[in-house]
DNA sequence: AAAAAAT
């Protein structure tokens, strides 16, 4: 069942006003209804955009009226200006009477995972509040504490952080954080996952309890969500798809192939589909550079982007794959959440992820904003067990096709037939240098108008709630059979393996 | 089988 707001009614959205250049049949609700200061609204069309995505047309009312907010979307539908909108608003409504310029207080604050993300948010909020007078800066580690200590100290209204650095700078008495009124988890079920909970925790005791606090997700597994809810008070559920569910902007396949073979796959695939661009997910950091280096060699212009390179390297590689300096960009899960790179065409996972949930982040680079895109995932029998799981978390039927690779021109040499010294291993891949120096390129960045704001209303799933009442007891059973793969521990499922499989096979 | 986030 379709939601109201999603229908082609044009009763949909009585008060959609006749300025706005959509090109978009549908009546989709458009900024301009919502009570938002003249300044945000500004902002909001200088970016191009006249309509809301679904999961903006229901949060933002939400958060302005004030509520915690659990929000489930999927990925590249908009979720950043989902919750920066209104907060922006709810700053500019209520003056903050009781700051003292001389203490700088911050009053929303917003985490991230990944330090790319962090200034990726960051941006955004920037160009909404560009208009207003509320100041945004950014802290994430890697780079220079000075530059944002002096910034820190100038007064910041919106901060967007990083957990690590933001904890150094609350204790180098940097950033004051007992007057902030808003708080939003951005990728909130990775910022509650073990592995950031406790600097989480630390950072959440140094902000009062009464507070506004907003968690967004593509990914909510019922036990986060359980978590989730004691850190929000009387939240709203606002869902405007299943958790889990990827976009149905992107072609997923599922190729079988060897080990072996996986290099020849992407570069066959690359050139099948004439792919002119595509991010390549590895689950290590190793491996991720000798991929990179990999497809250098056959002539691609190729970087790689994981947490072991420099944060200046990092932000270089995002930025020339971005400008499309880059044909491929070999990165680990560093690159799995929020990134948002314009029209980018294909993804593929060399390696299945370890996690499901990441599959759904990382095929999400690519379909956003109603755009189509492709996501290939290459599995060898070792796999198996992880796209099992892939498919229970994102409840769609897979299916393995085969992929020969009938012509040897596309299989670099394994590494018994690799000449010795590494020279140039083979004219073979000459081809590939061809295809992408003939391929056209885009000069600039892609996106300029509004994203469409109908393709993501085709969800074959359960319309989006919106209710008052915390909705996941009733919610979780439904979603998941309890007992399902991916909600067992982690440990179990590598124990599985262990046991199957002994050190023999794992040398490479 | 890992990555990320502070130095």
């Amino acid at each position: 069942m379709m939601d109201p707001t999603q229908t082609a009614a044009p009763a949909a959205a009585p008060n959609a006003p006749t300025e706005a250049h959509t090109e978009t049949p549908a009546a989709a609700a458009c900024f301009d209804t919502l009570p938002l200061d003249a300044k945000l609204l500004r902002a909001v069309a200088d970016q191009g955009y006249a309509t809301m995505t679904p999961i903006q047309a229901k949060a933002i009312p939400v958060v302005l009226a004030g509520r915690d907010v659990m929000g489930a979307a999927q990925t590249g539908t908009g979720k950043t200006a989902a919750f920066s909108i209104p907060l922006l608003q709810r700053m500019l409504r209520h003056e903050n009477s009781s700051m003292s310029p001389a203490r700088h207080p911050v009053r929303a604050l917003v985490l991230a995972p990944t330090r790319e993300l962090a200034d990726q948010v960051a941006n955004n909020v920037k160009a909404y509040s560009r208009h207003t007078k509320l100041r945004a800066a950014v802290v994430f580690g890697g780079v220079d504490m000075k530059p944002q200590t002096a910034e820190l100290k100038a007064g910041v209204e919106v901060l967007i952080a990083t957990p690590g650095r933001l904890l150094d700078h609350i204790e180098a008495r940097n950033a004051v954080l007992n007057q902030v009124e808003y708080v939003v988890l951005d990728e909130a079920d990775r910022m509650l996952d073990i592995g950031f909970l406790p600097d989480l925790q630390r950072i959440l005791s140094y902000l009062p309890k009464t507070r506004q606090t907003l968690l967004f997700s593509a990914t909510f597994s019922p036990e986060i969500k359980r978590l989730a809810e004691s850190y929000l008070q009387e939240p709203v559920l606002v869902e405007v798809a299943r958790p889990n569910a990827t976009a149905s902007t992107v072609e997923q396949r599922f190729y079988s192939v060897s080990a072996d073979d996986k290099r020849a796959a992407v570069l066959k695939l690359l050139r099948d589909r004439d792919i002119k661009q595509a991010i390549v997910f590895v689950n290590s950091k190793l491996g991720c550079a000798r991929l990179a280096r990999s497809f250098e060699r056959d002539g691609l212009r190729t970087n790689a982007l994981h947490g072991d390179k420099s944060q200046d390297e990092r932000l270089k590689a995002l930025d020339a794959f971005k400008r499309g300096e880059v044909d491929v960009l070999v990165c680990t899960d560093v690159a799995a959440r929020g990134l948002d790179i314009a029209d980018l065409p294909a993804v593929f996972n060399f390696d299945v992820p370890f996690n499901a949930e990441d599959y759904v982040h990382r095929i999400g680079r690519t379909g956003r904003a109603g755009a189509s895109g492709l996501a290939v995932t290459l599995v060898t029998r070792e796999d198996a067990r992880l796209v099992a799981e892939v498919e229970k978390l994102i409840k769609k039927k897979l299916e393995l096709e085969p992929l020969e690779l009938e012509d040897d021109r596309w299989r670099p040499p394994r590494r018994s037939e690799a000449p010795a010294g590494g020279g140039d291993r083979g004219e073979f891949r000459r081809p590939e240098r061809e295809r992408f120096e003939r391929a056209e390129r885009p000069a600039a960045p892609r996106r300029n108008s509004a994203p469409a704001s109908d393709p993501f209303f085709d969800r074959p799933y359960e319309p989006s709630t919106m209710s008052g009442t915390p909705a996941w007891e009733q919610d979780a059973p439904s979603v998941v059979q309890p007992g399902a793969l991916h909600h067992k521990p982690r440990k179990k499922i590598a124990a599985l393996f262990g046991a199957k499989k002994s050190a023999a096979s794992a040398a490479s």
